[in-house]
DNA sequence: ATATTTGCCTAACGACCGTTAGTTAGGATG
DNA sequence: CATCCTAACTAACGGTCGTTAGGCAAATAT
């Protein structure tokens, strides 16, 4: 079926996409790069591809809908919030690792899109950070956590997390699972014997 | 005197450029972008800069010499790793909130610096780090710290402390010295009751 | 076997890029 | 007053950008 072929070489686009924009930035990535690293020419891309930033559309918005989804699944579990904040950390962790290329391009080149999807973005962003400022909530609430501002708390954890793809590499000896463990760790005893 | 004059739309430039560059990102930031923000057409730029990259150059290098600087004087006061650690924290934050702009063109844009600066800035970048992994090191040989990977602690504080271009704001209730308070206390004894 | 679809090609579009050359008005300096 | 210097200007350079149009050969469908 030719349908198999194009679908193949969409997700090829993709993929190389992917990957030239988390090296060089959405912007400094041209499209003419982009075909090049796949051996045909640029206007080829667009055989299988509306635009340049139709891809980047996607890289974005898949992933914020795997960090809601995965939420809204943590959400029904109904758990107590020390744990709930543990599975949701591994979870986001997960995630991250899992998608080296499509984070690090979710993280930095959502401002490049254009409207509407830019506010769109933003909403689903703020859908997902609200998720990890009601675990705090919750946590505080309990008198399990102690949370003196939670702004500040709540982008500790982020960007702790979202700075995974500076250093992780899938094949060091700490996995995906130990990471979020020890991070888990640090965010609820921190670092002092 | 005239040179006054110069120096003054050099900085007026560099500015701009700091600002726009932390907006929209180095690639995607125009010289004539930057000299309609100043009322001048892109040419006249270059009666007071050499090049769009030495914008770039002379903020992150202004940058990092400034961690550098401050980490060297840190070093000098032999304190106890805990103490160090904490003021550490504190001068980085410092450092950062003053310079917002500047912080995050140093952050993400560097990649787009031609070699050698490229290497150089790396280069730099690691001594700051070494720094900091030796504060870590000294605080677990005193038996204060309890550190099970030294690579994650390290990054967990880096992306923490990096991160507050994201949400901090000059005019917010929360001020430098505080944020650093806080994270310390966060770092030290997370977020547990 | 014929007709259609696919995946690529070449050529080109107008727009914008960083940068250089040469000029000019006006203020400072002698 | 004559000279120099500055900071801007206009014009233009070669190059690259994202994208479109139209064609062509091979694969697929009828």
């Amino acid at each position: 079926m030719a349908t198999a072929i194009i679908k193949n070489r969409k997700q090829q686009i993709h993929l190389t996409a992917k990957n030239l924009f988390r090296e060089r930035g959405y912007a400094a990535t041209s499209m003419r790069h982009i075909a090049a690293e796949l051996g045909i020419e640029a206007a080829s891309l667009y055989s299988h591809i509306k635009s340049k930033e139709e891809i980047l559309q996607l890289i974005c918005f898949e992933l914020a809908e795997q960090f809601l989804k995965s939420s809204d699944e943590l959400q029904k579990k109904k758990l107590p919030a020390k744990e709930l904040f543990k599975q949701a950390v591994t979870e986001h962790i997960r995630i991250i690792t899992q998608n080296m290329d499509s984070s690090v391009v979710f993280l930095h080149e959502w401002r490049h899109l254009s409207e509407p999807f830019l506010s769109d973005f933003k909403l689903m962003r703020k859908r997902y950070e609200n998720f990890y400022k009601n675990i705090l909530k919750a946590g505080a609430e309990e008198k399990k956590f102690q949370i003196r501002d939670e702004k500040l708390t709540l982008f500790v954890i982020f960007s702790a997390m979202n700075g995974i793809y500076e250093w992780f590499t899938p094949k060091g000896k700490l996995q995906p699972e130990e990471i979020a463990e020890q991070m888990v760790e640090v965010f609820l005893n921190g670092i002092l014997k």
